[in-house]
DNA sequence: TTGTCAATGTCAGTAACTGACATCTATCTA
DNA sequence: TAGATAGATGTCAGTTACTGACATTGACAA
């Protein structure tokens, strides 16, 4: 038998998503935390670094995804359509887990501190990707603003698929995004620069 | 004569940078920052919210001024042009301070506390950005989606003004990043949907 | 003079987070 | 099989961010 209880850390996120939950976030000691995971509050410290980090356990993840998905697209595909591309296939991590990951957002929306927590790491989600796509030879800004744009599409598929009842995969949440972004930011003519 | 020294707000403001400069945000307590302040601990929180706070006072600022250059803009001018053009326009607000800018985005990325708080100040900002879209018309999810492609612009120009030794001013910065968004978001050729 | 009020100060308390060190227990090793 | 090992956990003391309650200050008005 194992020496302690299995998987302390995941012990701690389901603890620390029921409590954020029951009391709030703010009413929610990491004391409380350890204590219904049967743990203390200085071994929530060894697995998270602080009370929010508790709630992105699986960025790493998803991060690592990302960057493979990005770096087997086909060397043809342009910048952006292979970051839409892999972001549409995340699908399969989120599909399984729609209820909780809809009960996550909520929380994470209506906590300033956590609503900071996620920017971050889509900031660090897309310096990786942007990485990723200097490696496949995109020059530097295009590489750089193709994740970001990437993560635009990201962030507004991913609501939108959390928001569908009719239960459409992330994927064409993600192609009605893309579709959207390019409408609007594509020039009214081929040009050089803004005409403003 | 004033009651008591005055602008304590101000002088939060440039003793806290001080300090966060001279021996790192980490190794600055509140009361250092009060104390050089010539205030109290207690008065610090009366102005700011938190320790990352004091860098972000002028967030507001900024927020107004943008959403009046949006609701001004002409009429028929496209969302994300609108919102370009705003962006460009603020430079006005930071040309005077780039040495400040600098060392403040110089600290504010070498501390991912920081880094978090202005991610969540853009987001405000393009939220703040697509509801002035909104109030000229612009279906909501082209302006949310136009605000946010607008903050992107916002970043990339904005560092490459404060790496820019020319010195050129934040509309040709602006320009630039706008263009080069344009050309990697365009679709190949006009379709109604994602290729890939 | 005296009262008012906004800005500041004082003080005690909570809880996030850290460092140092002790303890536990499955497994390895002699 | 005794004992050493090592990773996971516990204990404890300490710092500091942040808050609520209440006192004080000092320009100004009545």
């Amino acid at each position: 038998m194992a020496r302690w209880e299995p998987d302390a850390s995941g012990r701690l996120v389901e603890a620390a998503m029921q409590l954020y939950r029951e009391r709030g976030f703010d009413q929610t000691t990491v004391a409380d935390i350890a204590a219904r995971a049967g743990l203390t509050e200085r071994t929530f410290f060894r697995y998270f670094a602080d009370k929010r980090e508790v709630l992105f356990s699986g960025s790493h993840t998803l991060q690592d995804f990302l960057v493979e998905k990005v770096t087997q697209a086909p060397p043809s595909m342009r910048p952006l359509d292979a970051v839409a591309r892999a972001v549409a296939a995340s699908g399969e991590i989120f599909e399984s887990r729609r209820d909780f990951a809809r009960q996550r957002q909520t929380l994470i929306v209506s906590h300033p501190e956590l609503h900071e927590r996620e920017l971050i790491k889509f900031a660090a989600l897309a310096s990786a990707i942007g990485e990723a796509l200097r490696r496949r030879g995109v020059p530097a800004p295009a590489a750089g603003l193709a994740a970001d744009a990437g993560m635009t599409i990201f962030k507004r598929a991913f609501q939108s698929w959390l928001d569908d009842t009719k239960k459409k995969d992330l994927a064409h949440h993600v192609r009605a995004a893309q579709t959207e972004l390019e409408g609007v930011v594509a020039s009214a003519r081929r040009r050089r620069a803004p005409s403003w």
